[in-house]
DNA sequence: CACCTTTTTGTTATAGTATTACATAACAGT
DNA sequence: ACTGTTATGTAATACTATAACAAAAAGGTG
């Protein structure tokens, strides 16, 4: 099978767990890179992380205000565009929303699958894809280095409600 | 070869020509659907057909200005907006930025080559690229109506100029 | 045509998203 | 301790988008 899931994929899931798992390898790896997690950027990397639902960088200003800091958008920005660098989130364009990255050592770009219902995001990386674009990149002379696959729609257990 | 260029790629072409079979092809394909392409409406197609780099909604008011009117940002947006729907424009959510479609009629999803040096945008339509999403989707239970695919990268002429 | 309904456009205000610019503080190496 | 660098705080502002309501234009019907 040339596609994985690589969150959980709108499933029940031990999302305490998850967290952790995430927060432990974003230590991690940026100790091997070299990179800063202080303590702010960690706390939101944590908010982020609260959901499998992205997060506008509003919320995340709203949320450490509930944690006791007095930030300005700029330190929420700041934060997200390190974490986005660091490759331990990634922006969805189309929401303007942030979300965990569950593999941020695997060197993947984001494919994402969004529901409109539930806003549940999964991310997938499905080789096909990634090699039709290779491919169609060779064939046009085009150098790609970013790529940004976001497919809304229904879920299966939203899917199944209606 | 399963996938085809639906725009110009970053090459010469006439663009007056091209321009102006995007705007035939509009009043077609509106009268086909019983959809009205008012005066404004037109215009703004006009404008973002001006160029092939992507079109900002407030270059658009500023556009519109230029040309007589005095347009406050829901004009442009309303326009923007309905042409999107009649599928003779698609939006760029990673550059906030509306550009044309070459093909209305054709019912495909938006793929974009995006060019970070020159700004220019190239649709194209990849099958593996659908067929990909699609297999995804089914063995996923994920119902997909929309997929946004958005590459940025270096386009063949300006890799070459560097 | 006169009337009514629907759609489109105008207008004002405001909401939501993101960055610039500069000041202060924390940190790392000498 | 000193210094250069990186990170954070702060104020202001720029950019993107929509809500809500008013006026005008377009289309249908008797």
């Amino acid at each position: 099978m040339s596609d994985k899931i690589i969150s959980p994929f709108f499933g029940q899931h031990n999302h305490a767990h998850c967290t952790q798992e995430a927060l432990e390898q974003a230590e991690v790896s940026c100790a091997g890179k070299g990179l800063k997690l202080t303590a702010l950027r960690k706390e939101v990397l944590t908010i982020v992380w609260q959901t499998h639902k992205p997060v506008g960088a509003y919320d995340v200003l709203e949320e450490l205000r509930t944690r006791g800091h007095k930030p300005s958008p700029p330190t929420a920005y700041r934060a997200l565009d390190f974490l986005v660098h660091a490759k331990l989130i990634h922006r969805l364009a189309s929401l303007n929303a942030y979300i965990g990255c569950p593999a941020p050592d695997e060197g993947h770009q984001g494919q994402f699958l969004i529901c409109t219902q539930c806003k549940s995001v999964a991310e997938i990386e499905d080789l096909r894809i990634i090699k039709a674009i290779d491919a169609t990149a060779a064939s046009t002379g085009f150098n790609a280095n970013r790529q940004s696959i976001e497919i809304t729609g229904l879920c299966g257990a939203c899917e199944s409600q209606t």
